[in-house]
DNA sequence: CGAGCGATTGAAAAGACTCAACCACCGTGG
DNA sequence: CCACGGTGGTTGAGTCTTTTCAATCGCTCG
């Protein structure tokens, strides 16, 4: 399964400037630090389940991260993709509930573990800790009800266009002198996202590809017309 | 408009029981109470604006009230559901955002009013306070969570019937001996609750009541057979 | 009494889904 | 090295749900 592993340094890790734990002190990093673990997940692992109890909080030092449930005969809805820097779990161990989503990588990813008892220590002692927290929370609270009027009410064309951009928006480009967007999404996934069937997502591409606003090389996407793509969205966030 | 009201009682008020003061101590109350304002909202007024920024909370202490989002077409989602007890804005107010969704009221309500500073203060001093704030967004990020899989993936036959019980456990039955639902809603506005239109609705209500599922009355609804109702929603939450 | 809004119904069209077949690629084992 | 099997991607056809548009109805309010 997942592979213990040399624990990165926290201090100069890349994820620092957008993370969490950009709001600790020097002392405070050290004690995260010390009490943290590390691990590697092969692409397609998962991390942990809905309905279990948190023990910590996740943060990734590099790779991509789904976080999904399972709804209607078992098929799985995607609410939130993570990349490098961000962290885990956090609205379940804050709360004390179970996890109400479950979170697998989307390729090799390096994921560090924090102890319930260090966050809890610094959510108590470090005001700006605990603000960026919740911070986080009242940001995802806007994400999933953004994405909630666009489910009710907009065609799954449009979602589908919103959806890459957002791909576009977390992941970035490939480096290069290509588009690509640096992430490979099966199809199936991306339908999870978009909330829709493989197959709908397989012609509207093929929609897109004829209309010129994107190419394909296998999994990979590269956008051609961003300016029409999001035009294709009928912006209203 | 609304109407400046003499301000209700805090310490005998019934909302106090399942509510945030019911976290804070006699002194606390006092404070909280003192800087308090209240006002009367007729039915269909509209309490704060998606887009404005906070200055305060809303307590509501007796009446209903909707959230909800301005999509496509300016067609309305509504996003929560709100009754006496239950507070408004506070994702907005804790991180300082600007609301995200409007509040209206769907019958004439009462509805006090806590300045910022007054909060915050609280928040500071006292913990069980802050950290039931949290709570409530992680429950309310839960429930979103929830009904973006509903969403994305059911039918509106199956999330008609689920709001259908989503009203009755929020707002419960009238007194008496009937079974209505205690709430008087539009055709649209449960289509807006349904994400649907409101033909849909109408259909779908007609197609329950020959199943001798409810009853209508007006806009009053009635539940005829709560166990088969429920199988429609095919349970998952 | 007439205007107007919300509720209802009907008919047609559109959007999406399902099912089924087929293809393409990839890794395995002979 | 190649045949094989499996998985994921693609395409087509048919169907079902849901939406849209239009018309009618019923009730309330001035």
């Amino acid at each position: 399964m997942r592979k213990q592993i040399e624990i990165p340094d926290c201090s100069s890790c890349k994820a620092r400037i957008n993370s969490v734990f950009g709001e600790l002190s020097e002392d405070e990093l050290e004690y995260w630090h010390s009490t943290k673990g590390s691990n590697f997940y092969r692409k397609g692992q998962v991390i942990f389940y809905e309905g279990n109890y948190p023990s910590g909080l996740y943060c990734i030092h590099d790779g991509k991260v789904k976080l999904y449930k399972i709804g209607q005969e078992g098929k799985e809805q995607i609410i939130r993709l993570a990349k490098a820097g961000d962290i885990l779990g956090y609205r379940a161990l804050i709360s004390g509930d179970e996890y109400i989503a479950s979170a697998s990588t989307l390729e090799d990813s390096r994921v560090c573990f924090i102890p319930k008892d260090t966050i809890f220590d610094l959510f108590k002692k470090n005001m700006d800790f605990s603000l960026y927290l919740v911070k986080l929370l009242s940001q995802d609270l806007e994400h999933v009800e953004n994405r909630m009027v666009n489910l009710a009410q907009k065609p799954v064309r449009e979602r589908l266009a919103e959806a890459l951009l957002i791909l576009k928006e977390t992941y970035g480009m490939e480096k290069g002198n290509n588009t690509y967007i640096n992430i490979a999404l099966s199809r199936e996934d991306l339908a999870n996202i978009v909330g829709t069937a493989t197959e709908t997502v397989i012609r509207l591409l093929a929609e897109f590809k004829n209309e010129k606003l994107i190419a394909t090389k296998g999994k990979k996407i590269e956008i051609l017309n961003l300016n029409r793509l999001i035009k294709v969205c009928n912006i209203s966030d």
